[in-house]
DNA sequence: AAGCCGGGGTT
DNA sequence: AACCCAGGCTT
């Protein structure tokens, strides 16, 4: 039996009733691969409702404010999905009269769309031949053909796609290329995959040769970064506090946040004290607390960061305070989601 | 070609 | 703590 007849059977007795699988339609395809981009599925799907209800047509999507969709994203990182998507359902809307374009080489030019997702639009939508080639399909082709080139080169990349399309089942592209990433994800998992109930076991390499734990290769790791953030809380006679908007190309961009101070190491209560108040534009006299006793540290796949939030009381009456009811309004990073949800003063 | 961009689940 | 997730963009 052929690699792709078996991935092919396989899916049609253990494929999962996702949300997305009861449509064709581009709008929720498409919503749904930029959900899922190194996401997991039981981490999106939430998502997916949320928007689908939200924006039940990529029209409602496009007219939609900025903030109300980075708002609908928070908490699920990467947020320049979020801001792509927005910006390619306009496009969508203005360029193509509200119907997604129907290649793989058209849909490569949105924005947030590169080959994996074109792939599979193409494939799930139109049917078109194109492979999807994502971390499970490394992972598959990867041991199940014995390929040991690492597949975040350039090389591997290319190899890996040229195998891809090699082995692929073009008349009926829709189902092997999700029935692959299927059997990716559910039988040959990164540990310990299920071999012994595997329909690819007897003729698949790296089962063979025991090396299924050695494969895929994957270059480099990388290297955390340890930041040091202070936020300022400020609370005024009138409840009101400071939130700005992330600027420039680093993390979190166009999300809310406290007024903040980033340091290399630890900083200490008077160095707060001393310098907060002018910071704020409030009274000298403000009193300054430590809020958490121990530091939080809030992970990112590439950065720590050991976080401080300081309480900052004054009798000033902020100009620019917005009240502290409305914090949960802000699209902001689950670093201070987490603390809007504890904070009582 | 390499680095950056989140948050959460598994092991 | 390390790895990975229905990757893409920037430099």
């Amino acid at each position: 039996m052929v690699f792709s007849n078996i991935i092919l059977a396989w899916y049609g007795t253990n494929k999962r009733a996702l949300p997305w699988r009861n449509t064709l339609d581009p709008y929720r395809i498409w919503l749904s691969e930029i959900m899922l981009q190194q996401t997991r599925v039981a981490q999106g799907t939430p998502y997916y409702h949320k928007f689908i209800s939200a924006f039940p047509k990529v029209e409602d999507l496009a007219n939609a404010d900025e903030e109300v969709v980075l708002k609908l994203w928070q908490g699920l990182g990467y947020y320049s999905r979020a801001r792509n998507l927005h910006a390619t359902a306009k496009i969508v809307v203005e360029k193509y009269g509200g119907n997604f374009p129907n290649t793989y080489k058209e849909l490569l030019t949105l924005k947030g769309v590169g080959d994996y997702t074109a792939s599979a639009i193409a494939s799930i939508c139109f049917n078109e031949a194109v492979p999807v080639v994502d971390g499970n399909v490394y992972r598959v082709l990867s041991r199940y053909y014995g390929m040991d080139l690492p597949i975040n080169s350039p090389e591997g990349i290319k190899e890996f796609k040229k195998l891809a399309i090699k082995v692929m089942a073009p008349k009926n592209i829709r189902d092997y290329n999700q029935g692959i990433m299927e059997f990716g994800a559910l039988q040959c998992t990164p540990q310990k995959p299920d071999c012994q109930t595997c329909p690819l076991n007897i003729s698949c390499i790296a089962y063979n040769n025991d090396s299924i734990s050695s494969l895929p290769v994957k270059l480099k790791k990388t290297k955390v970064k340890h930041r040091y953030f202070n936020y300022l809380v400020v609370v005024d006679a009138n409840n009101q506090t400071l939130v700005q908007q992330r600027t420039g190309n680093g993390i979190w961009r166009q999300l809310y946040e406290f007024p903040l101070l980033e340091s290399d190491q630890e900083v200490a209560l008077p160095e707060v004290s001393k310098s907060a108040p002018e910071l704020l534009g409030v009274q000298e006299d403000a009193e300054v607390y430590l809020y958490n006793d121990k530091n939080i540290v809030h992970k990112l796949s590439h950065q720590h960061l050991h976080t401080k939030f300081w309480i900052v009381s004054t009798t000033t009456i902020l100009e620019n305070g917005v009240p502290l009811s409305t914090l949960p309004e802000y699209p902001v990073p689950v670093l201070i989601a987490d603390f809007i949800n504890t904070f009582k003063i």
